[in-house]
DNA sequence: ACCTGAACACCGTTCAAGT
DNA sequence: ACCTGAACACCGTTCAAGT
């Protein structure tokens, strides 16, 4: 065991494949979706997957690439949507798969909003999404805008529902929350106060996201309807 | 002016206001629309505004505070919306005015999407818009559904147009965008490609975000009418 | 190819202190 | 009250290696 050497104090080295990059990223996923996309580092990311945290840099570049490598398979988690049927219930369908994503996946919105888009992760989802609206009957323009609008929408909503659950499991924060609600002024902002409890039950409840999703497509009914 | 005194309650001129919360709340906010919120650091914004790093945590007691009061500032850039009119004009007023805000101060986005809201800073503009739903006839449930279904959309298109608008200043990242794009084998995704000119032209320019609150306020229109 | 500790240039924040 | 430099415990990443 002892040598002469001066014994730079190394510690054992796995030289088999000791993580690959789809555990490292499910991991990081995970390690996010628990406690938000900035507290995973990559010395606690490494020390969760047993590794030195220089290993991390065998299968990514930079931190922003791990971000980029996440938010991808987050994204590919969405099911394969329909290909034909009636236009509404694709485009429903499309849509309230990509919403369960974001609530199941809080951190994607994060680096959603983080990191823009490369512009193919969501290539089958846009090819479908499209497809249903050009079925529809929209023109190439119209169909376009609808689209973005959609995205729009969805976007918003899994921005403002993370939130609204992050809220309501920290305690403090949702106690908080309603202290300033409640200490609103009858008088300044009577409405706000007259429909507190109705805005504490719609946020993030089920059916908030169905019911505007259900707005803009009633909307691109008429719209179809020569309306 | 030397004195042996020990001096304990002197405190001649004491100490001249180098900064203010409010100079360093706007400082912070420009600087932030410039670089995105995370370049900004405590020792970057203090060099900016000539003082110490340390010197920042007299008026504010964590960087989550600071980066809550610049968030709060960029909402109150809105002004005040009508109080009366058609339910459409002033829907529209206020729906178009926070936009606008989001698009001038990108970095209002990254921290809506960061921080949680406390729930005080957007009172008056709330007020407002739920007055409106309120006169339009909507009862109190579904007016504060249509609130938030709108405020959905809203923060979608601030998220995803600030991303466009930041590729859009980076020649290197939207070379790549679209080269991305372009890749995309049209045998795969026929309709995606077949509508890449359309999607180019729509993403961030001016007239989707009406587009879509036009779609809304429609089926809102149908919705009063009894449709 | 895969893995690693040490080291570098940062960061937010605490501390003790100076006016 | 207001301001400050030094110091602490981090961080992502570069480097120079080790297998």
């Amino acid at each position: 065991m002892a040598t002469s050497e001066p014994a730079r104090t190394t510690r054992p080295r796995a030289s088999r494949k000791a993580v690959s990059h789809d555990v490292i990223v499910s991991t990081a996923l995970r390690m996010m979706d628990a406690a938000g996309p900035e507290a995973v580092t990559i010395r606690s990311l490494a020390e969760e997957l047993g590794v030195g945290a220089m290993t991390l840099y065998t299968y990514f570049r930079s931190k922003d690439e791990l971000y980029d490598a996440v938010r991808d398979h987050a994204l590919g988690l969405q099911p394969v949507p329909p290909a034909e049927g009636d236009w509404e219930d694709r485009v429903r369908a499309i849509l309230t798969g990509l919403h369960r994503v974001l609530i199941e996946h809080p951190s994607l919105m994060q680096l959603l909003a983080r990191r823009p888009l490369a512009g193919h992760e969501p290539a089958e989802i846009t090819e479908a999404h499209l497809r249903a609206l050009r079925d529809a009957g929209f023109d190439p323009p119209t169909a376009a805008r609808v689209h973005i609008a959609l995205i729009y929408y969805l976007l918003g909503s899994g921005m403002w529902e993370r939130q609204r659950i992050a809220e309501s499991a920290d305690p403090e924060e949702r106690r908080q929350f309603r202290a300033t609600v409640e200490a609103l002024s009858a008088r300044d902002y009577p409405t706000v106060v007259a429909l507190a409890p109705e805005l504490a039950h719609t946020v993030a409840h089920p059916g908030q996201f169905e019911f505007g999703l259900d707005l803009m497509i009633a909307a691109l009914r008429q719209r179809l309807a020569g309306g």
